[in-house]
DNA sequence: GGCATAATTAACCGATTAGTTAATTAACTA
DNA sequence: TAGTTAATTAACTAATCGGTTAATTATGCC
């Protein structure tokens, strides 16, 4: 699996993961804290492998301080993401209303310019 | 891997799949068709299971026409995956205009109602 | 019936994954 | 220095994944 969205969704495709990613969206927090609600069923050094894998697919940062080890999320795993769901909107996005929306912003950037231009693959 | 979420990222996690997923985006397709593209790198029982694999998430359809198996994207599972990427928007949507654009939406959403309410865990 | 086409199933294999326990590194603290 | 806390690394194992080849099913056509 060499290429990065491959191992982005790789990475999201683990409920545990998820759910670390889940305790990160409420702001930062260190190896032990993400590993407290998992310690009876799995082992710290199990956490450590699932954070190496967020980390790998772009979806968190981990720094150090002391012995501490802050974890945070990094948007650009789900930027990759996002945007390759992007292509598929018209398939899930079933509501009109919402859609149309969407229609309007897609119109909005044009007019100025495609700030956000960028191949997906 | 027994959630439905869990198995949707992971059949995306595989760029053969994805471009499968791509090739019926553009409409309706037989095993064979799909298959064409990846024939000098692989047999077609790899086709066959890859296939499976999309099915099992959600995120394709199959019928049976003589013997041909006409192929769709089914939108159940890519909705699961946008609804799941909701709650991280504020990270991925760094365009202030595009972010903004969608507020409005949720502020028209809860007006009507809130047709759309549902847990996504 | 006999053959070609479309696709699946079965059985197998090597690589990767998700977990384990035990040992180790690194920083603070008394 | 000795001990504690935080986290990682190493070595191993069972299960899953992505592919293979060979055989099989199912349909349409002469």
């Amino acid at each position: 699996m060499p290429d990065q969205l491959s191992q982005t969704f790789s990475a999201l495709a683990d409920p545990t993961r998820r759910a670390m990613l889940a305790h990160l969206s409420k702001g930062e927090a260190n190896v032990s804290d993400l590993a407290k609600p998992f310690l009876k069923d799995m082992s710290l050094p199990a956490i450590t492998k699932h954070l190496k894998v967020l980390e790998k697919a772009g979806l968190v940062t981990k720094s150090r301080e002391a012995q501490w080890r802050p974890c945070k999320i990094n948007s650009e795993g789900l930027k990759d993401v996002a945007d390759w769901m992007e292509q598929y909107r018209m398939f899930w996005e079933e509501s009109f209303d919402r859609l149309e929306a969407y229609l309007k912003t897609v119109v909005a950037k044009e007019k100025k310019g495609r700030k956000n231009a960028k191949k997906t693959k």
